[in-house]
DNA sequence: ATGGTAGCACCGCTA
């Protein structure tokens, strides 16, 4: 007999832009993919009227749920219990952009959603653009300050909406200077990633080389056929977790489904 | 070279 069993975990990452919205493609991921835990960003809904019902009927009973009226707002939808719940302001604007979870198997998750930033790719111009780049600060020095726990099985996911890589974007040239391909924005996601070692998932199993996405702009006439896109949806995974990494895939056919967010799912798999 | 779409709220904001 064995003495330790390894167990499959499988997590998804998802900007569903409106989860009231998108309530039946919700429903549908959940039964194609059968992730243990669901991570949403931009809910854009107070957690009063979260459709918490609807998935909790999917099996998705545990609920950690941190949103706001419109705009942002972040959830996680689990089978598995949690041991805790937190929420980390890392937005000095207030906005509900964090909400972390320790599972009961003692996996650590933190869901994000990074802000978008603006048009315009100068922090004097536009706050909204200062905002991120003080968010992707915050971020890092929160992991910088809990470096000694790297060990432990800690995951990192969400809408980083930073694109870090020339192969994450459709052209490296023509996006240097549109926001999320800036080089003041890679080399902040890079130093946030350093501070605590973090491996990038999907980056493990896709050579750098190879183009990936994970989201495409609702603007194009032929989203497919332009295929203008942009990975800005992330799973990072900790020293202490990264070689329980056993697959990772970005569900590029559910930008093809009616209704569709203009972000698709990143979903991993470890043995834990 | 420009403008294109989407969701929510409310007649504009954010993405």
């Amino acid at each position: 007999m064995r003495d330790r069993s390894v167990a499959k975990l499988k997590i998804a990452t998802w900007n569903i832009n409106s989860v009231r919205h998108r309530i039946a493609l919700v429903a549908r991921f959940l039964r194609d993919e059968q992730p243990d835990v669901l991570a949403l960003q931009e809910t854009k809904v107070t957690d009063d009227l979260f459709p918490a019902d609807p998935i909790r009927k999917l099996g998705y009973v545990h609920q950690a749920i941190h949103g706001q009226k419109a705009y942002h707002g972040v959830a996680i939808l689990s089978r598995l219990p949690f041991r805790e719940t937190s929420t980390q302001d890392f937005c000095r604007e207030g906005h509900a952009r964090h909400m972390g979870v320790t599972l009961q198997n003692g996996v650590e998750l933190h869901n994000f959603y990074v802000p978008a930033g603006g048009d315009i790719p100068d922090p004097v111009l536009n706050g909204k653009f200062a905002h991120k780049l003080h968010f992707l600060q915050a971020m890092e020095k929160f992991f910088a300050a809990r470096k000694s726990r790297k060990n432990d099985p800690v995951l990192l996911v969400g809408d980083l909406n930073v694109a870090p890589l020339e192969s994450d974007v459709w052209s490296h040239k023509q996006l240097l200077d549109v926001v999320s391909h800036t080089p003041i924005e890679t080399k902040l996601l890079g130093e946030a990633q350093a501070a605590f070692e973090w491996t990038d998932a999907t980056r493990r199993f896709v050579p750098p080389d190879q183009k990936i996405y994970s989201w495409w702009s609702y603007r194009a006439a032929d989203w497919e056929a332009s295929d203008r896109g942009r990975r800005l949806d992330h799973v990072w995974a900790s020293p202490g977790i990264k070689d329980a990494l056993t697959s990772q895939k970005i569900v590029k056919r559910m930008r093809g489904w009616q209704k569709a967010s203009d972000h698709v799912p990143v979903v991993v798999e470890l043995d834990v």
